[in-house]
DNA sequence: TAACGATATGCATATATATGAATATTATTC
DNA sequence: GAATAATATTCATATATATGCATATCGTTA
């Protein structure tokens, strides 16, 4: 009973819900970057980078270009950083609302 | 190395990683419904819809009323459905995209 | 062509997530 | 207060996903 574009929908989203890849989209913002400089502004294994890079591409959230050794990863559409922003702001006012109940439920003890 | 930020802003794509929960977000799109009308317009069982509404509280994708014996669902922020919106742009560009690869393909053959 | 640097892949294991079926909970009505 | 309608939860099992480690591939330079 779920579409094949629900499908699809739901699968780009699983693609973005990893904390390691949300950080690669992140450091991919301002500009394409090289594996290795991912790797270094990460912090984690080389590896693992390239395994997470692996299925941003798989689902196109990334494109690369090829220079020499280096292969450059830049986020493929514009639109994807700006629904990862949407859903920062989200999370942002999530995490304000929270405060305020917190707030509350002390006053009230 | 990862942040807080990134974990929780993962576990929100995660949560709308489902066709069913996309589903159930687009049906709730102009306005409430109730576990019933969404069991009825999704057509899967009524536990499972209730599965991945709690889901979707939990994370709180989705916020409820209680009317008598109904509970009725909306999404908790428009902000939610905007950026579901922007993915389901990235995803039809993607298709198009595809669609002219496919031809060019076809023609070099 | 050997050695090296940059990146990708395969495999094993651990962990998370989804689903169906059964059942519990809660509010309403008789 | 028993029966019923609406919704939620629990449990078992199936399936997907993540991670580390080892290793492969590919382009470059000596």
């Amino acid at each position: 009973m779920t579409t094949r574009i629900s499908e699809l929908h739901a699968e780009i989203c699983r693609t973005l819900g990893s904390a390691a890849r949300i950080d690669i989209l992140n450091a991919l913002r301002d500009g394409e970057k090289t594996v290795g400089e991912l790797t270094e502004a990460l912090g984690l294994r080389q590896a693992n980078i390239s395994q997470h890079l692996a299925v941003l591409r798989q689902r196109r959230v990334v494109a690369t270009r090829k220079e020499g050794t280096n292969i450059y990863y830049r986020v493929s559409n514009p639109k994807i950083i700006q629904a990862c922003e949407l859903m920062r702001q989200v999370l942002l006012e999530q995490l304000k609302e929270g405060e305020v109940l917190t707030k509350l439920a002390t006053r009230k003890r």
